[in-house]
DNA sequence: TATTGTTATACTCTATAACTATA
DNA sequence: TATAGTTATAGAGTATAACAATA
């Protein structure tokens, strides 16, 4: 016994409490109702992560810096004369992936591969002066348009908070 | 005047507090500081949720659901009769990318589309029997094992104030 | 004319195998 | 033999244009 392929009539789930309804018979869109999915960590972390990205990309538009990339240059700043799995293996992305977007960031001038004389096969990562500079300016755009919003939004309490289950998440889970 | 192309000898870093070396020469790997990219909500937000993600399909496993169908199963549930573009677009799915999905979990006897008599241009969708009893199975897995997981990870009061502001973030910013 | 579901397509991310040059 | 960087490739996820059926 199957399901008939065929639906009722229209208004015949007056149900569910009709909250936002008009006068009668007016048939505006009506938002569907999000249930337990708002109760889904997974759920909204993923659409907050796209939130976040898409305004960091917003914010990063005159630097034409991607989430990826700018954490490539964070962290070779930081780690300067690291090679390019460890870097790689690092923020989780796989070697050859990695290609592509250093062959990116290479061509812009924003960071080298310098072939390593201890190991010829390994090259060395480091910024140049172009890649630092940029890194800098990148830096103040993060600071002052994209995490700003964050704390205008959260808090600074609640923004750290934030951070710290998140870490846990990462981390530990 | 461009960068040399070539590295300097190994042991030119001692900087940065050689902490976790051992006696002197060993080169074990040594890992990367993240610096200051675990400030970064982005980068911390995004590795949170693949872990999640990853966590998730894990302990479904079995019923073999992604994060993305089981959220269409639970969108369904809840709002019955609804068509597909609604549906997709509640759930930020394009929907052209819709229909792939849709297929498969029809294809599994999960949820069926139902040609609307209102307006047979539109697609109905409903859980079938069977796609209500997977449901019910998944909603006790995920509960069980996953959010179980993370209330442990997190506390109960924490777990929740992490989904208010990971909404907040996803309806607000 | 506009909308629903659909196809085709393309572009990004991610993942694996295999090659080269070094070790 | 093992490793670093690379190539090729395949698979997801996501994006847009356009078509047939229907309104």
């Amino acid at each position: 016994m199957t399901v008939s392929k065929t639906a009722e009539k229209s208004s015949e789930k007056p149900g569910e409490a009709a909250k936002g309804r008009k006068d009668a018979a007016e048939a505006q869109p009506e938002a569907l109702q999000l249930g337990e999915l708002s109760e889904q960590l997974g759920y909204v972390l993923k659409r907050a992560q796209l939130k976040v990205f898409e305004n960091f990309l917003r914010c990063m538009a005159s630097l034409q810096l991607t989430p990826a990339q700018f954490s490539v240059l964070l962290l070779v700043e930081k780690n300067p004369g690291r090679n390019q799995t460890e870097v790689a293996s690092t923020l989780g992305i796989l070697r050859p992936n990695f290609v592509a977007l250093l062959d990116n960031l290479e061509s812009r001038d924003l960071c080298a591969r310098i072939r390593s004389t201890n190991d010829r096969r390994s090259h060395i990562l480091v910024l140049t002066d172009k890649g630092k500079a940029v890194l800098t300016r990148a830096k103040k755009l993060v600071a002052t348009k994209h995490e700003s919003r964050l704390n205008e939004l959260l808090g600074q309490a609640n923004r750290e908070a934030l951070l710290g289950m998140l870490s846990k998440i990462a981390n530990e889970f």
